[in-house]
DNA sequence: ACATTCTCCGACTCTCCGGTCGGAAAGCTG
DNA sequence: CAGCTTTCCGACCGGAGAGTCGGAGAATGT
């Protein structure tokens, strides 16, 4: 029973983080997700108490679905470059995806966290703990890299900085796409950055042999 | 009279910015704009036909005073290392504001952009033109370096697209300093970003020479 | 001082939505 | 089938806020 009763609850946040991403967190009402779930605005009340309630499960819904894909990455390659390249494809692959729901849901989580009466206002912590975790598991990729003497001994001093400088990078650039859409090919940019940031975490300083084949030469 | 009409209407789209920055669209009422302004509800109205005139009013005025900002940092100098790092530095301002209102309002013109039924869901046009004006006068910066000498010719071509690279970073960051308030150090996050971007663009391969001394040396 | 226009706003309406409640339907037990 | 529990939901409540309206009061003109 209460088995079947978490399966549905996840149910309802799944479809909830639809929603969510589709029109924010004010403008999704409970009655449409609701709909969308095919069942009435009542039971969902029977699974979450409140609106912020159902909103916080959404959200570590899709927050877990994004770390199981960035730890799969650790699984598939032990190559620091290779893994590199793969964390951006995984933010490409959102970019690509029909109405980009985890930039969306991004935006919306930093709304929420830093806006007064947002949901994550009066609970930091929360968004605070899922951003390192994603900051470690990419903090270790990077120290490996540098363990099997593929990357610089130097970046291990910085390289949090380095991986948050990254994150952010990337979270900018598929903001830049929600509003330029059609105009900026996120693609290329991407490509460009990371064919100029892989050659300076390198051991080698011969970047024309190690350089990144990722993507394609973008630079003359 | 017009005039003076306009006068006041600017001052409650100044009112409206920094209401709209801290609570975010959906929930600044207008009630609380008039309160603010030291105005009636209803005389908000004889200026702003609808509470969405009155947002894209607030965001043009706050884009104008960015972008004047921007263009100042052209007068100021005409080193094209200084001009990116006062660049730098104008976001860093923004970020060491109280509230830092043009981080949240760049969030927020985001969100209403994005979003169905958001503001600007329907007038992206008057949001990328914003951004191509930004865009334009970064470019011409780099332009301007490559034409001096002092930046690589190869450059020219991808210019364009350091720019929004450059821009994505910086927003991102600015972002992220929202959800990590006092856990990541924003200034050292931007000072390694320009310490390891910038040599890409400089002519000489002597970086220890040219390298960057705007926030000091930050790797070994 | 009177008329006219302009600026302001208090009080109102109307809609939307989060959340409740009481009871119907379905499922389980014996 | 009868009794009990669990799951569901239609109908309602209350509050908040966008936008309206009619008139008060100041400013301007004559």
């Amino acid at each position: 029973m209460s088995d079947k009763k978490t399966t549905k609850a996840r149910e309802i946040a799944r479809t909830a983080f639809t929603v969510f991403s589709r029109n924010g967190y004010p403008l999704a009402s409970v009655e449409q997700i609701a709909i969308e779930a095919g069942i009435g605005k009542s039971t969902v009340y029977e699974y979450y108490k409140t609106k912020e309630e159902l909103f916080v499960a959404a959200i570590m819904e899709g927050a877990e679905d994004w770390i199981a894909d960035l730890k799969e990455i650790g699984r598939k390659t032990h190559d620091p470059v290779q893994r590199l390249n793969l964390i951006a494809d995984l933010y490409l692959k959102n970019h690509e995806e029909e109405q980009q729901p985890g930039t969306r849901m991004f935006v919306e989580v930093v709304t929420q966290t830093c806006l007064q009466g947002g949901v994550f206002y009066d609970r930091p912590h929360l968004i605070r703990e899922l951003h390192q975790r994603i900051v470690r598991i990419m903090v270790d990729y990077l120290l490996a890299g540098v363990s099997r003497g593929q990357l610089r001994p130097g970046i291990a001093r910085h390289a949090e900085k380095i991986c948050i400088n990254l994150m952010a990078y990337l979270d900018g650039i598929l903001m830049h796409g929600l509003i330029e859409e059609g105009y900026i090919n996120i693609r290329e940019q991407i490509a460009l950055f990371m064919e100029q940031m892989i050659p300076l975490l390198l051991i080698s300083p011969d970047k024309s042999i190690n350089g990144n084949q990722h993507y394609g030469k973008i630079t003359e």
